[in-house]
Parts: structure tokens; C-alpha cells; sequence
DNA sequence: CGCCAACATCGACGAGCATCTATGGTGACA
DNA sequence: TGTCACCATAGATGCTCGTCGATGTTGGCG
């Protein structure tokens, strides 16, 4: 898809699904944003670091438990960080990845 | 996956993401159901669906408005009645389909 | 200044899947 | 009983994407 980043949290996008019929359009960007979570490795990223302590945490500490290889979790973390679920802070040598609530909320909000 | 039916409704399978780390097997089952949805096709169905009146629809008022051959929604439909997602009831001639309202309800939980 | 660790990027490979055409099965109706 | 919709299945194809190894980039430290 784009290559550039894609605005999640601001406009809830669609009425949920069971009000209206969802436009082509729509149904393109819906689409995206849940494929940034249907994935095995990436709800567990989520999860991972909802769960750690402050809300975040770096790739090192997520090769391990996740079983996948460092470009595999950076490539998962640029991907949903571009899809704007989670925030990326650089502290010196480490980058720290935290998830926006907002944007899962958004998206339970059209699943009704 | 297994070509059987995959029970979506009645575990709510996980408790919300932000709560506590996914295990691998639980990630697994939670990223198939929602690639059951994660595509524009599928996502235009279930609004389509729950839009038309009584809240069903056969194949051919849908092959339509998607712009999609009859096969392929055929088999978006069947996939996404495995998933627990759709129920389907045949009367005569055409097979109407109708969403389970509790399966996206469980999905969303899931997202807090 | 030189070395090392953490992270990002690149290129490639393989699996999975959405879609199509062609065909088979089934119920309605004259 | 023959014909015609409606729907399901089968087989094939092209694309997307998850994953990896190799390499580049940057900041800390002796």
C-alpha cells in the first residue's frame, strides 16, 4: 500500500458496519487498518507491549518472546507504526514502541 | 487452515489486548477471524448484508454492488459462514445469508 | 579514534489467498 | 420431462505479504 503513513485515530473513519453499506473507499481503508492487526506475530506484538511495564518497550525485547527475527519484528513495527496503532520513541540506542489506545478503540467502534 | 467450521461466537477466546500478553495459539485464533474480515470485499458484505432488509441478502443482489463474479462471492460467503461470521439458510432456490451480530460484538471485546 | 550493540533497510524467497473461467448440482415451472 | 435460473465446486493464475540473511546507520564507550 502507500508507502507513507496513514492517519488512524483522527476521523473514526465509518459508521459501524451494521448501520450502512461501506463505499469501495471505505471499505479500502477499514481493510488496511485490520490487516495491520490480522496477523499472529502482530497481536502479539500488541499485547506484548500493552502488557510491559510503562507500555512499551524496545525490539530487543521482543525478538525473544515473539520467536522471529530482529528485521522481521522492526519490519512488524515500522508497518503498524505507519498504520498509526503504535508511537515510536528513540532514546539514545534503543527505540521504544508504545501502542494508541485510541486506535483500537476506533476500530471496535465500527465492529458495533 | 482446518477446511471445518471454526466456532467463533461462543468463546470470547481472549481477554481485551491491552490486558495480557497472547499466547502463540490464542494469537492464531484471533488473526484468523479477523482476516475473515481484514479485506474490502468482506468488510462491503457484511455492511451490505446487515443494511438490507431483514437484515439478509442472497448471492445474486450481491454479486452486483461488489462488481464481483458469482463464484467469488460465493466463496468470500462460504469462508466467512465457516468463520461463524454469517449464517446461511437456503429457501427454493436462493441461499440467503444473514450476519451474526455476537461475532462482531466478540471481536470488538477483544480490542477493549 | 576504533569497536560494538541496537535498529533500520534491502533483496529474495515461499506460502497463502483473492479472483477468474468452466463445470456440476438442484429446485422451479411449463 | 426438458429447460432455465441460482448457487456451489474445481482448477488455475497472479499478487500480496510474512519471513529471512546480509548489509548499512547511528550512538555509546574505552
Amino acid at each position: 500500500m502507500s508507502p507513507t503513513s496513514l492517519p488512524l485515530v483522527e476521523p473514526a473513519c465509518c459508521a459501524p458496519l451494521t448501520q450502512a453499506p461501506l463505499s469501495a473507499d471505505e471499505a479500502l481503508v477499514l481493510a488496511a487498518r485490520l490487516k495491520a492487526l490480522a496477523d499472529p506475530a502482530r497481536l502479539r506484538l500488541v499485547s506484548l507491549l500493552a502488557a510491559s511495564t510503562g507500555g512499551e518497550a524496545c525490539v530487543c525485547d521482543l525478538t525473544g518472546p515473539l520467536g522471529l527475527s530482529q528485521p522481521t519484528v522492526s519490519h512488524h513495527l515500522k508497518v503498524r507504526h505507519q498504520a498509526g496503532i503504535l508511537t515510536r520513541e528513540k532514546r539514545s540506542t534503543w527505540a521504544y514502541y508504545a501502542v494508541v489506545p485510541a486506535a483500537l478503540a476506533a476500530l471496535a467502534l465500527v465492529l458495533t
